[in-house]
DNA sequence: AGTTCGTCGATCCTATAGGATCTTTCCTGG
DNA sequence: CCAGGAAAGATCCTATAGGATCGACGAACT
């Protein structure tokens, strides 16, 4: 018998994580200037355990520290930072599928089509927006955990958090596409065909990736 | 005229470098509990700035956290972390020599060149050892920064970091081997040969993981 | 008019104190 | 001799206060 480990959960952790998603939903935008005690008084918490969730932001690049100056929200990525963070998931995320194809469990396989064939409905733009990305980083991240490899799926969610420091981009067109590649990925690797699976996964991304490029035409 | 920016830095900067330091020379040893006050005391400085320190190596994964128990060392890799941790190291490091080969600046190569035909000499075990891994960590990072991606770079520094909650083990009889597949490496990115560059990293990571895999015999 | 200096306000950084929790040790009973 | 429970000690977690630094505004000088 395997009890689920009550999660006691620290302040700390708490506010680490509302500030993340704050964060992350551009709630606190690009540049911002981050306020300990501000951020203290609002979350009805000591400064303490803002001081050591920041920290812990900083060491994923989600905030910047300047020392006697105080943290900021990390800038939008320039397009090299971009192009660079593409680069990066090709890297990761073709291994990711590939190994995933040969290794991935039974139950994962089944999971992975079942969550690639799922649509978002309803909503507001706002609601349908961060639904949308949350499925999606889902996807991904249910590939990275099929792969087998805890480090690969750490390094590719760190990335994907990097992601949001994007500026925010409604492919709302797109979405019929985006799924049928999802779709195409997840079959490849639930037919045990690593080949496929990078090959999809890589023209996933090579598209995504010029979705997303018209941000930076203005 | 550019100033060198004098570097203002700050009490848990300090606090984080030496604690870093004292994981990855194992002064503090895997497994060991990690006492806030007691750090505090013996760096002579409030529990604050250690408190953040090591939220960040947390975040790193160099130690643990439990809530209302605190923070412990992050335990030996076991045999299965140690082997996914070449598979990341094969998957990120060839790739960074792949795109190093093809991209570094001419300064790079020949600083390169220059690193890898460097020996260490004299000193007692601890030093050699302290100054040989250093030698090494700083030739890989040499490669990641001339791969052109930040990104790549700083996950190779990450992995890095996780080697040292390896075991120590001493290759001493292989040193002279490990020069040599360095110098392959650095002879073939200076020659702007990708596909060689990548061989000879791929070469000299699969024969590391050998040398190392002798600590898990016992 | 442009620049420099000094003061003010805000913020960060550090230090200390009190409450809650866990670990350890000791004791009692079977 | 071993298992279970309780109390003491140590530690972590949180809250608050004081010192130091940075940025900004205004005045005086060149």
């Amino acid at each position: 018998m395997t009890l689920p480990r009550l999660k006691r959960s620290t302040l700390g952790d708490d506010v680490y994580d509302t500030l993340r998603s704050a964060v992350l939903e551009h709630v606190m935008k690009p540049g911002d200037r981050v306020n300990i005690d501000g951020l203290a008084r609002d979350l009805e918490v000591s400064p303490t355990p803002v001081r050591e969730a920041l920290a812990r932001l900083e060491s994923e690049g989600l905030v910047r520290k300047r020392p006697l100056a105080g943290y900021t929200v990390s800038p939008l990525l320039t397009r090299a930072e971009f192009n660079d963070m593409f680069d990066m998931r090709l890297l990761l995320e073709c291994a990711a599928a590939r190994w995933a194809a040969s290794r991935a469990t039974t139950a994962q396989r089944s999971e992975l089509l079942t969550e690639s064939v799922r649509t978002i409905e309803g909503g507001d733009d706002r609601q349908w927006h961060a639904a949308f990305t949350a499925l999606d980083a889902h996807l991904h991240d249910l590939i990275a955990a099929a792969s087998g490899s805890p480090l690969l799926r750490e390094s590719i969610a760190r990335l994907h958090a990097h992601l949001h420091l994007h500026r925010r981009y409604f492919p709302y067109a797109q979405t019929a596409v985006t799924n049928d590649e999802h779709q195409q990925i997840a079959t490849a690797i639930n037919a045990t065909d690593p080949d496929a699976a990078e090959a999809a996964m890589r023209l996933h991304l090579t598209r995504a990736r010029e979705r997303h490029l018209v941000a930076f035409q203005e």
